[in-house]
DNA sequence: CTGTTAGCGCCTTCAC
DNA sequence: GTGAAGGCGCTAACAG
């Protein structure tokens, strides 16, 4: 019946008018199905369907000051650690009718508090950081906000608002513990320059208790600085006998470095890696690693912010998830 | 002067009032600063600084019919081969002022028509597509809507509007000219179930001329799958000579499994990849594989996008970016 | 260069 | 259960 060419897209009040009711009984039928009258929904949803009515989201928006959109900020959609947690966050988001707007900092503060900036201008339901929020001053600002704030991949004392994730303080000394119960001695360490690697390498020192020769690569981290790092260390440390690295693809670099140098893992070099990537299970010699369960940060972020939404907030702000140590055939025969 | 407590935002009215100019001047003087005057502009600054004044887009989008948005869909965030493209989107959008919102399909029609639709409801400016959009009804409800729409990763003689990528195709047929150059006779393909990888697996038997042992792996493509494939493709081919692999994950599979073997590379097997990841080029024996500029494709869908909006549209919706075949260790000496 | 007027499309508040 | 106003925050279109 109104089956016009499409030139202006039908707004609710040609379906209202449609549908033969008001616009705001047109509103309820969609939004809130079970206030209005069996039949009133039915005749709003014809109407739907004959008008070709797609909602604009941005204008719901304005007046219930509810988006439906949440934004994710990554350092860089490269860092592969995190793609689980955004895969899942998105999906989850996706679920409960809500979008992700995804931004991107480059390890960079300033960048960080632009992009925050922009972000924020399209008033975002809540926000999921990995990592935690640098920059001191778009952490105040985002606290005046009171939009839910979700950091991950960390753990601090002073979350912005709310942390899910874990201490890489203690990933490192859980590293180091290993290392001296499998008695290595002369060892080396291959870090990305992030603060969440560098925390583990500090965790790390501690529990060692004296200094280890560390090779620093630029993000992002990838197996040919993972072999360039073994380069370096051998010099550093004659007689090197065992590598921890801040990702499996350094890790995965140190092993075919060594293999190249005629090496045997773990034999004469044993190697760790972090985040127990796909690869790494199933290499050969397949590679110790830490896990962390990158999938469950997502979905836990997602319901913190919609519980939120919904005004059934917990009073947890902390969730740590832990992580593991899963030891392979890098460090250890089978 | 105007330092409430934030109770409630601050909002353009306030920054007018606080600069002792008029609404609608505010606005121009932060969106069009060129048109007012150099005294206004710097006094509309200033109210800004002093009201912790922050725009909101949603309303601005609502009135001027540009959200500044941009939908960018992609199978799975884990699907490797898109990222470095989804990076440099998002980044090119940023330096615009422009965001993404982030969809995923998951390989599935109807979540794509679904996840579509979500989209269309935020009023995007445009929508970047990773790959063909496959379901009909969408793709005809993309072209009704009037939005610039850029398939990528693909080509195609009738894209939904605008398509940038390669022939899926003529990389499958390069890869067999390659092959029978080399002189391999009993081979194998490796393969991921979708669309893009099918496609080049049809261009390579086409060139090829008779029918190939296919192992078909369900996404993702990981290591262990090549792995496994490797097994299955010397059961029904005996005698491998190489294998074509749908992705340069895939093809590391293989090169572990050949060497659990004992089999050597490229010697008793050659191995070819897809994609260029950065590992298969500093692995060893290193990985023969297809390059194709991923984040040039972002780069080039952003400013499509933008100059659209703009009104300086280009007639040319077809985008070839080509291919190239690097030839690496796994299929040749050194 | 600046201001007034009139909405964008929808949802909240209050009536009926 | 339904409806009539009014306004969310901002910007096009005209005027001055």
């Amino acid at each position: 019946m109104t089956a016009f060419l499409p030139t202006k897209p039908a707004t609710l009040h040609d379906v209202a008018k449609a549908a033969g009711v008001s616009l705001i009984t047109a509103s309820r039928a969609l939004g809130n199905p079970g206030i209005v009258s069996e039949k009133t929904r039915v005749r709003v949803e014809q109407a739907v369907e004959a008008t070709g009515y797609i909602p604009n989201l941005l204008a719901g928006g304005l007046k219930s000051k509810r988006s439906r959109m949440v934004a994710g900020i990554v350092p860089a959609l490269s860092v592969s650690q995190f793609l689980p947690t955004v895969q899942t966050l998105t999906a989850a988001l996706h679920e409960e009718g809500y979008q992700l707007l995804l931004g991107q900092t480059f390890y960079d503060a300033e960048r960080e508090e632009e992009v925050l900036a922009a972000m924020v201008s399209r008033q975002p339901d809540g926000i999921v950081m990995m990592g935690l929020v640098q920059s001191e001053r778009a952490r105040e600002r985002l606290r005046r906000l009171r939009v839910p704030v979700v950091e991950t991949w960390d753990m601090s004392d002073r979350p912005v608002d709310m942390v899910i994730g874990f201490s890489h303080l203690k990933v490192g000394s859980a590293l180091a513990g290993y290392f001296l119960a499998q008695g290595y001695e002369r060892i080396g360490i291959a870090t990305g320059s992030d603060h969440r690697a560098m925390q583990r390498r500090e965790g790390f020192l501690a529990a060692w208790g004296r200094d280890v020769p560390t090779a620093v690569v630029p993000a992002p981290s990838t197996l040919e600085r993972g072999r360039l790092a073994l380069g370096e260390l051998m010099e550093r440390q004659p007689g090197l006998q065992a590598v921890m690295c801040s990702s499996d693809m350094l890790a995965h670099g140190i092993l075919v470095e060594a293999r190249a140098r005629g090496l045997r893992v773990p034999q004469d070099l044993a190697v760790t890696g972090f985040g127990n990537a796909e690869f790494g299970a199933h290499m050969v010699p397949s590679i110790t690693t830490v896990h962390v369960d990158g999938p469950e940060i997502g979905r836990l972020a997602a319901h913190l912010i919609m519980d939120r939404c919904r005004g059934v907030a917990s009073a947890q702000t902390r969730h740590d998830l832990g992580f593991h140590l899963i030891e392979r055939g890098s460090t250890a025969q089978p």
